[in-house]
DNA sequence: CGGGTTTGACCTGCGC
DNA sequence: GCGCAGGTCAAACCCG
C-alpha cells in the first residue's frame, strides 16, 4: 500500500504570478545569480523547490528537455518538468518585470529629489540597464513559450508513437482487445500503461466483459487513470491490497456480477474531499445518492453517512458525508470514483472537479515520491495556495481536500450571491486547478441553480481565463500546460463524451481540455 | 408497491 | 492473536 504522504496544494496563478518571494530576493540581490540551483530532477510535487531565475542555465535545460530525452523518459516526467519549467521560469521572469518596473520608478524619483548629475547619470544608466534586461526578460518569455509549444507538439509526437507501442504489445497480451487511441492524458498517467484496450469509440466492442471498463473509460481519462492505477498497482508490485472504497466488499461487487469478467486488480483510488459550510444535510452536486450506511467514526460526534450513487446501475461512485467535529456547519463530503454513465449536467461540475482533482493527484503521485511530504506544500511559492486544496498524508487513501470553507481574499470579482447555500453546484467543471482561486475558495460558496449549464459554463470560462490572466503573456503556455498535465480531452470521444459540451479537440486551451473531465 | 432510509451485524485491515 | 475502526450489507422500516 502507498501511504506516501503528500500535501498538494492547487494554486491561484494570478496570485503566484503577482508574489514571488524567492525571485524577489534574488532581484535585489543579483549577485546572487551564480548560487541559484540548476534543476537537475524536476519534481513537481517537490517540496524543497528554489524558484530560480531565468538565465542561461535555465535555458539550456529548457532547449535539453525540447530536443532529448523525451524517448527515453517517462513522459509524465518530460512534461512535468517543462510545466514545472515553465512556472518557475515564468515566475522568475515576472516578478524580475514587476521589480524592474519598481526600480525604475524609484531611479525616476530618486532623479527628482536628488538632482546631482552624477547620480543622475548613474541613475539612467542604471535605469538604461534595466531596460535592456527588461529586454532580455521578455525575449526569455518568448522562448520559453517557444519551447513550450516545441515541447508539447513532441509529446504528441513522442505519445502517438507510444500508443503504437502499446497497442502491439495489447495484441499480443489480448487477442480479443481492440486497439485503442489514447490521448495524451493517458500518457500523462505516470503509471505503465493497461494493457486493456480502453477505446470506447471503436464500434467493434460489444463484449459485455469489458463493457464496464470501456464505458468507465469512455467519459473522461480519470477513469483511465483509475484503469491504469489498477494495471500499475499488478505491475508494479505495489499496494496488492484493494484500495477502491469499497475494499473490504470489492470482491462482493464482483459477485454481483458474474458476467463481468474484468479481472479484480488492486489499484490505488484518490478521494477527493470538499468541505463546504452548509446547514443542509447534503450538498446538492446533481447525482442521485442512495444511502447505504452510517457510523459513527472515531473522534467526531456526527455520524457519517455513505452514499453510492444510484444514476446507473453498478455505478461505483460513493461519497461520505460527515460534519465536521471543530464545526459543524462544515460539511465535508468525500467522492471517491468514477461514474460510468453519462452525467447530468448539473453533477458534471463536480464529478469534473473530483475526478480532475483525483486525476492530478495520482497523476504525480508516481512522478516525485521523494519529493512528497506530509506536510509540505505544493507549491511553496504560492502564497495563497494554502488552506485551498491538501492532500492528506495520513488517510489511507490519498485524498485532496477541497475546502470551500475559507477564502483569502474576500474581494471577490466573480462573487455571486444565492438565496440558497445549502446547494452548491460547483462551477468548477473542469477546473480543479483553480479551486484555490478566491472565487471557489468563498466560505458561501454561491449556488447558481437557475444559470442554464451553457451559461454557466461560459461565464466560467470567462472566469478561468480571468483568473490566470494575471499575465497575458503567461496564460496561453501555463493554461495549456496545466490543463494538459491535468488531463487532455480525448478526442476519439466523440458521443460518449458527453461531458464535453463545447470541447474542442486537440487545442490546448484550458478550458476545452477540461470540458471532458468527469468522475470518470 | 417500489424506492429510499435506518440500523445492527458482518467483514476487513491495521495497530498493538 | 486480539481489539478497534472503517466500510458495507441487508433486513426492517418508512414514505409517497
Amino acid at each position: 500500500m502507498d501511504k506516501q504522504g503528500r500535501e498538494l496544494l492547487f494554486f491561484h496563478s494570478g496570485d503566484f504570478l503577482r508574489q514571488n518571494p524567492g525571485v524577489s530576493d534574488h532581484s535585489n540581490d543579483r549577485s546572487s545569480d551564480h548560487t541559484r540551483p540548476i534543476i537537475k530532477e524536476v519534481d513537481f510535487f517537490s517540496t524543497d523547490r528554489t524558484i530560480e531565475l531565468p538565465g542561461t542555465d535555465q535555458e539550456k535545460k529548457i532547449t535539453t528537455i525540447g530536443s532529448s530525452s523525451l524517448v527515453g523518459s517517462s513522459i509524465n516526467e518530460v512534461f512535468h518538468t517543462c510545466v514545472y519549467l515553465l512556472l518557475t521560469q515564468f515566475n522568475a521572469l515576472q516578478t524580475g518585470l514587476n521589480l524592474l518596473t519598481s526600480s525604475s520608478g524609484i531611479s525616476i524619483i530618486a532623479n527628482i529629489k536628488n538632482p546631482d548629475n552624477n547620480e543622475l547619470s548613474g541613475l539612467q544608466g542604471e535605469l538604461e540597464r534595466l531596460h535592456d534586461e527588461n529586454k532580455k526578460l521578455r525575449s526569455l518569455l518568448d522562448q520559453i513559450t517557444k519551447n513550450y509549444k516545441d515541447l508539447q507538439a513532441q509529446l504528441i509526437m513522442a505519445t502517438q508513437k507510444q500508443t503504437q507501442g502499446n497497442r502491439m504489445e495489447q495484441k499480443g497480451e489480448l487477442n480479443d482487445t481492440p486497439g485503442s487511441i489514447m490521448s495524451a492524458q493517458h500518457l500523462m498517467d505516470p503509471r505503465p500503461r493497461p494493457s486493456v484496450a480502453l477505446d470506447v469509440n471503436d464500434p467493434s466492442v460489444s463484449d459485455d466483459k469489458t463493457q464496464e471498463v470501456l464505458v468507465s473509460s469512455t467519459n473522461t481519462a480519470g477513469t483511465t487513470s483509475q484503469m491504469l492505477g489498477k494495471r500499475a498497482s499488478v505491475e508494479d508490485g505495489l499496494d496488492q491490497t484493494s484500495q477502491s472504497w469499497g475494499s473490504p466488499k470489492s470482491p462482493k461487487l464482483e459477485h454481483e456480477k458474474p458476467d463481468e469478467q474484468v479481472p479484480e486488480v488492486p489499484f490505488r483510488k484518490a478521494r477527493v474531499s470538499v468541505r463546504a459550510r452548509s446547514d443542509a444535510p447534503l450538498i446538492s452536486d446533481g447525482c442521485q445518492w442512495r444511502k447505504y450506511g452510517q457510523k459513527m467514526a472515531k473522534g467526531n460526534p456526527c455520524p457519517r453517512a455513505y452514499y453510492r450513487c444510484t444514476m446507473a446501475v453498478g455505478c461505483p461512485v460513493r461519497k461520505q458525508v460527515q460534519r465536521c467535529a471543530e464545526d459543524k456547519t462544515i460539511l465535508i463530503t468525500t467522492y471517491e470514483g468514477n461514474h460510468n454513465h453519462p452525467l447530468p449536467p448539473a453533477a458534471t461540475a463536480m464529478a469534473s472537479t473530483t475526478s480532475a482533482a483525483a486525476a492530478m493527484l495520482l497523476s504525480g503521485s508516481t512522478t516525485s515520491k521523494e519529493g512528497l511530504s506530509s506536510s509540505s506544500s505544493f507549491y511553496p511559492s504560492f502564497p495563497y495556495a494554502s488552506t485551498m486544496a491538501t492532500l492528506s498524508a495520513s488517510a489511507p487513501f490519498p485524498t485532496i481536500t477541497l475546502d470551500l470553507t475559507q477564502g483569502p481574499n474576500t474581494t471577490m470579482p466573480f462573487h455571486r450571491t444565492s438565496p440558497s447555500p445549502a446547494t452548491f453546484p460547483l462551477p468548477l467543471h473542469g477546473f480543479p486547478q483553480l479551486l484555490g482561486h478566491p472565487m471557489y475558495a468563498s466560505p458561501k460558496l454561491p449556488a447558481i441553480p437557475s444559470v442554464q449549464l451553457g451559461q454557466r459554463h461560459a461565464s466560467m470560462v470567462e472566469t478561468v481565463t480571468a483568473a490566470i490572466a494575471s499575465d497575458p503573456n503567461f496564460t496561453a503556455a501555463l493554461a495549456a500546460a496545466i490543463s494538459t498535465f491535468m488531463g487532455t480531452p480525448r478526442s476519439s470521444d466523440g458521443a460518449n463524451n458527453l461531458n464535453a459540451p463545447s470541447g474542442i479537440p486537440g487545442s490546448p486551451q484550458l478550458p476545452q481540455s477540461c470540458t471532458t473531465f468527469s468522475t470518470n
